[in-house]
Parts: structure tokens; sequence; C-alpha cells
DNA sequence: CATATTGTCTATCGGATTTATAGTATATAG
DNA sequence: CTATATACTATAAATCCGATAGACAATATG
């Protein structure tokens, strides 16, 4: 896993809208792009994404904007990296959901090593939900 | 840390010539290559940077070829990523020798998890040397 | 010395990916 | 009706990665 900026981007867009979520509020994007310091058409592509995966609602129109569709304990961080840029894993042949086949399996040894590696990412990364990222 | 086939191919390379260390035999660009199924011209630039940080040796003409400047146990595959890969970190700004900012930053609380995952993957390989990975 | 073999070095290409921008369409509050 | 917001698609710009090409240098051997 190297965590492309989009990824960090969104967690940082998820992060905001779950601050505002007990609230009910909406944020718009310029809003949110203003806060964190994302160029905001690109944010735009990034909720886009969110939205069609069921983790934010939308509303067009004058006082619209964005919110979150479930609650900030039900959204962990892997699932959106997964969502962003794909496997957690290091390599893609210890991947689980997006296997496929990489040189480094002529090395079994090395291919355990990095496994081991995988399963603590996404140990760690599939229990930290966004109410742990709240301030 | 995403691993790039640079890495891998890197690795395997140091994998066969480890195997060959204890006899002190050289081994060719081209049989390494085709033991690992790796594109000969590029295995040649990879070896390349691999003798200029002092890993391998090489002899020029016929009877020439690679063999290991060190001992094995004496090289850890960290410090070979390191060198192909750049960061072992997934996010540059918890990376301890590729240290830059990025947008993570924003959420200390990411950044902690980020800066745990580091630690982990740090610790893991570079307490792996290419003695434990040899058959 | 001539030749074949092997590493050295630099340049460059093709394709993919990533980040970002542009522009038009659509919905809605007032 | 108009201003404001999202929806959507296309594409630009830059970078990176894996790979290839080809000329050069060293050396073992006959």
């Amino acid at each position: 896993m190297k965590l492309s900026v989009k990824s960090e981007y969104a967690c940082l867009a998820l992060i905001d809208l779950s601050e505002l979520h007990e609230k009910g509020q909406l944020c718009t994007i310029g809003k949110i792009a203003e806060n964190k310091g994302i160029p905001k058409k690109y944010l735009e592509q990034i909720l886009l994404i969110l939205k069609r995966s069921g983790y934010v609602k939308s509303q067009k129109g004058p006082d619209g904007g964005y919110r979150l569709a479930k609650d900030p304990g039900d959204i962990n961080v892997a699932e959106i990296i997964r969502l962003m840029d794909g496997a957690l894993a290091p390599v893609e042949s210890v991947s689980t959901y997006f296997f496929e086949h990489t040189p480094i399996e002529k090395s079994p040894k090395l291919l355990d090593v990095f496994r081991q590696i995988r399963n603590y990412i996404s140990d760690t990364l599939e229990h930290l939900t966004f109410r742990d990222l709240i301030e």
C-alpha cells in the first residue's frame, strides 16, 4: 500500500463530514475544499465516488451540499482506501480482494513475510473507523 | 509502501546470488535473468545500482559475472527496498528517511496510525536478511 | 594479437497512472 | 427566473515505471 493523494483527500473529507454528522448539517464541496486545502474540482470527483458507493449523500441547489450517509463508526479506513487505491497489500500477490500474479511469488519465504505485513495493515485499518478520527 | 517490480527483481536476484555465495561462484546476468524470469536488460540496470551501493561485485569478460559483496546475513530486505523504491512508509510524512509533507498531516490521529504501520513494516523488513530467504 | 564474452553506461520510448482542470448539464431555493 | 449548488464526462499535464537499444570497456582464451 502506497497511499495516494486521492485516498488522503477522501479520508480528510470524510473526517470533515463526520464532525458535522451529528448535527445533520450539509456541507458544500467548496467548504470542505477550503477547510482541508484540497483542489475543489478534484474533490468533486472524489465525493462523487463516495456517493456512488453509498458513503455520502448530496443535495443540489442553493443550501445544498454533502453529508454522511452512515454513522462515522460504521465506516472504516480500510474500505475507503480500497475504494480509492485498490489493494492494501504491498504486493498484489498477497492481496485478498485484488489478487494478481507478481514476480515475488518465486520466493515463498518472502511472500510469507509480505502476507504477514498485509494482514497487519488490514487488521489495523479495518478496525479504524471515522468515529475514532473525530476530534 | 507499494512494492515495485524493480524491488521484486532486486530481491530475487539477491536471493539467487545468496544461494551461490558460499561457493564464491560468479553468476552472469543472463543466468539470473533466466532463473528468475527477469528481462535481461532491465536486470542489468538493477545490478548496477546494487553494485554502486556495495551489495554485489562484478567481473567483466568471459567467465565474468556477479557475486555478493557481503554475507547474505548482513543484507536486509528493508535496505534493498529503500534503495529501489524509497520510503517503506505508506505516506511520506511518517517516513524516517524520506520525509515529505503530505495532506494527511491535517489529521494527527490518522497520521499516528500510519506511523504505527510504518514502524511495523520497518521492524519486520529490517530484521529479515537474505540468509533467511535462502532455501 | 584477435575474438568472443561479459559487464558499463546513457538515452529514450511506450504506456499507464495520477492529479488536476474545463465545460456542460441538472436540480432547487427563493 | 435566476443564482447556487451538485452531476457528469472529457481531457489535459505531469510523472513514473518497466523495458529496450546501442555504443563502449574490460578480459580470458586461442
